[in-house]
DNA sequence: TTGCTTGGTTGATCTGAATCAAAGAGCGTT
DNA sequence: AACGCTCTTTGATTCAGATCAACCAAGCAA
């Protein structure tokens, strides 16, 4: 790599906080890779070799049972990091729903790194927390929530991840942006099908509280009353 | 804490590893603490003011929303840590299924421990990525498997984890257990109604492939087609 | 212009699990 | 042994969302 000091993400990322000597060292066993949209940079079952920093795109975490039906289990946006570190197989596949800017490591290099430097693992210890409390709160939704509430949890939950910049003076919850996904996709991470998705999002747009003005975009129209629906805790 | 030189779950707790020096001083964070059988240890949404490690019994870690709909979003076993550290509030609620026995800390000593203890928030990484994998494997069960197949997976799973004894030469997949869940509280965690698990567990016995000695004792009598009906990935 | 492809919408019908309703079964108390 | 309690099972009915089946719209190639 040649220079974390430029890098994108260098003070959101889990590198943020190592001192110069500790990022030249870190630089040295990473590499910039761009990947495209669709490309699946971990398989589900596989030997977990590599663990990223996503410098830029959005990318999902699924899970699959033999007989094809896949459930998005986590998305993973800028600054985000990806893989399994300390496990020998990754439980998951990670797939770019964009095309993506990633700062990839070996799994093994990064955890001996990791394991000489506690404040990275701190870092991506608070982490990982943070990702368990919001995988959980997905299972409230998939346990209990209707199709509605999934629906408005979604699109209230992508407004507020595609709003955050790192910077804290600048976290906007966005009332228009681009899906990261397309139909199918967000029916994988609901657990509703694609025809669910599609009748939600039309009666959504019915009702006035949304504008769809194109495949991908979506508007917000009443934030109060899609909160509403999405029947928060 | 007197001595934890003694505890039962010396080797299989996150303190394990910490020298004598180190065990002294948590001990003295810490103190031992038993709960009953439907004690609520964390409420959601309270500040998070405690954090534990659980010696024996069984808890199980919620989140509900607010017109009284509850997921069962985790189980914790003897040996595993509770509650959430680096956070204010705690956003689920952890409540006793049985009697149980905690080594508990207030959540900003332990905080501070932590951070000056690198072995141990290195245990916690660990814990927190395999707690994150079975949440991700949960989620899976919730969006796309059926009835029947969340049934087998529960049982198998808890026929597993009641087995773990933290000693590797001893990990027993127990083919007769108690299991420390009600109906409902089964339905809470895969989300289903009380009267569909009942009928499932019915359909089960009827068919040769469990026994239901009594309300809570579970008996598997055919192992291999379990696994079937549970559509592992 | 036509045809083809990909992704999305809409309608009709079906079904697995929820809901509504009523019995049982086990158990401690008097 | 009769009562009240909680938990569980079983049956009848309903319904939200799945499935099956057209159809539509945008992009693009020839």
């Amino acid at each position: 790599m040649k220079d974390c000091s430029q890098c994108l993400v260098r003070n959101r990322a889990i590198c943020a906080g190592l001192d110069h000597d500790e990022l030249e060292v870190l630089g040295k066993l990473g590499r910039k890779q761009k990947v495209t949209k669709g490309q699946t940079l971990v398989w589900e079952g596989d030997d977990s070799l590599v663990v990223a920093n996503v410098i830029e795109g959005v990318l999902k975490v699924s899970m699959s049972i033999s007989d094809g039906r896949e459930q998005i289990v986590g998305m993973v946006f800028s600054s985000d990091f990806i893989g399994r570190p300390f496990g020998q197989q990754s439980p998951y596949s990670v797939t770019a729903l964009t095309d993506a800017e990633l700062c990839i490591f070996s799994r093994a290099a990064f955890d001996g790194f990791a394991r000489q430097h506690p404040e990275l693992e701190h870092k991506l210890l608070r982490r990982t927390l943070d990702e368990l409390d919001r995988t959980r709160e997905w299972m409230l939704l998939l346990g209990k929530k209707t199709a509605t509430e999934r629906i408005a949890t979604l699109l209230l939950e992508m407004s507020s991840r595609l709003g955050e910049t790192g910077c804290a003076a600048n976290e906007t919850e966005l009332n228009e942006f681009e899906l990261p996904l397309d139909r199918q996709q967000i029916g994988d991470v609901l657990g509703l099908t694609i025809e669910t998705v599609s009748r939600q999002l039309s009666k959504l747009k019915a009702d006035g509280i949304i504008n769809l003005p194109d495949r991908r975009r979506v508007s917000i129209q009443n934030r109060q009353r899609l909160q509403n629906l999405a029947a928060a805790a």
